[in-house]
DNA sequence: CATTCAATTGACCAATATGGTCAATTGCAG
DNA sequence: CTGCAATTGACCATATTGGTCAATTGAATG
């Protein structure tokens, strides 16, 4: 990362983040637009470049901020010790729900980024740090009990009931919270709810 | 719809539909480019502007022609009549897989329009249609045996559970399909691994 | 073969957008 | 005031945009 990044104010970096992540995981890298990008952020041309020199530089500083920044998170707050998958995946969930307020596009760029054709991305991003991501996911759903389900019902598919459940729950509560006027997610309904499918899940695939 | 379209070879305009559903579905009307369209159909930019006069022209008549296809695959496919909501949701599905392997897509492309920002794009399409595509969704989930649910679970929250298995699992069938060889959906493989999700809802929430 | 006419081409147009530069200005600390 | 970093935006060559149209091709007809 480029040295003139260190001295930025915190804002204003963050604030060119944000826009930056929403710009490249909507056109890809190439045909996101710098312009946009100053636009979006609220300063000149000159600046961006000033701090970033290319695109190419801006493009990984704010990839490697968001990776770091997920697995900070994921390592914070899950708890590997609880083997219960429910909660596992709950907990997850609540994770990305918090990430993707903050940058509403951060997790829809860094699956982009797995799919990019450009060769100027494929030299930028290390094998390692993609296959340290696909990593740090299996991770999640290793050491699990699953001795808590029924003798009789199919686990892996139970398992793909929940993950996919609770990735369409935590898509329903974004979209809802950045249609209509622009109010903070109330954390404490999202859990309450989302114990609501934990428990339908609890009466009938567990024992 | 121009009247020139109507004498086009049937291969061609199916090429040509698909391309631009892609086109549009990826960037949106006013980003997705005329240019793009014509070299991956094969075909001249003059014959695209002398078949569909103006870029609004091809827009509106492949909106058109999904909604119609859409419409009528679902008309024909879903029967009413079956109350069980695991099957037709199910065979809506199927549904689903089919019309997204022609166009790949398609249904991308028609949830696009819906918040499409561009004032050319917002007068093409009218309301009463808008309307008439959220009603015929609605209709899918109407007129259902709620008696089959054991008494004691949540049904609207295990009914969410079951659409949106159904859709994760129709969307990675696709993924799955699209990615290495480009061989044919075996559509005896994916009606019965939708069956075993069926039978875990069945053992799971139903009497 | 010549004639006709529809199907099809692609060079071309003005307008706009691209990533990137840099001399000039602003703002602030000493 | 000086000095230096932060910041600006007009400017550049190049590429792309939706759309045009005179010219070419292909096939059927007499």
């Amino acid at each position: 990362m480029h040295p003139k990044t260190i001295n930025m104010d915190e804002a204003k970096k963050n604030n060119i983040i944000s826009v930056s992540i929403n710009e490249f995981a909507k056109h890809g890298y190439v045909n996101a637009s710098t312009n946009t990008i100053v636009k979006a952020a609220g300063i000149s041309k000159g600046l961006l470049f000033h701090y970033f020199a290319h695109k190419q530089g801006l493009f990984s500083y704010v990839y490697n901020y968001c990776v770091d920044l997920i697995a900070t998170e994921l390592i914070a707050k899950i708890d590997l010790n609880q083997r219960d998958i429910l909660v596992r995946l709950r907990d997850t969930m609540l994770v990305k729900i918090e990430l993707s307020e903050k940058f509403p596009q951060i997790f829809d760029f860094v699956a982009r980024v797995y799919v990019e054709e450009a060769d100027e991305v494929k030299n930028l991003i290390s094998q390692k740090e993609q296959a340290a991501i696909a990593d740090s996911y299996a991770t999640l759903i290793t050491d699990i009990d699953y001795s808590l389900f029924k003798a009789e019902i199919d686990v892996q598919k139970a398992i793909k009931v929940i993950i996919w459940t609770l990735e369409k729950f935590g898509a329903e509560v974004l979209s809802q919270t950045s249609d209509p006027n622009l109010k903070d997610l109330d954390y404490q309904a999202i859990l309450s709810e989302a114990n609501t499918y934990l428990k339908l899940f609890r009466e009938c695939f567990y024992k």
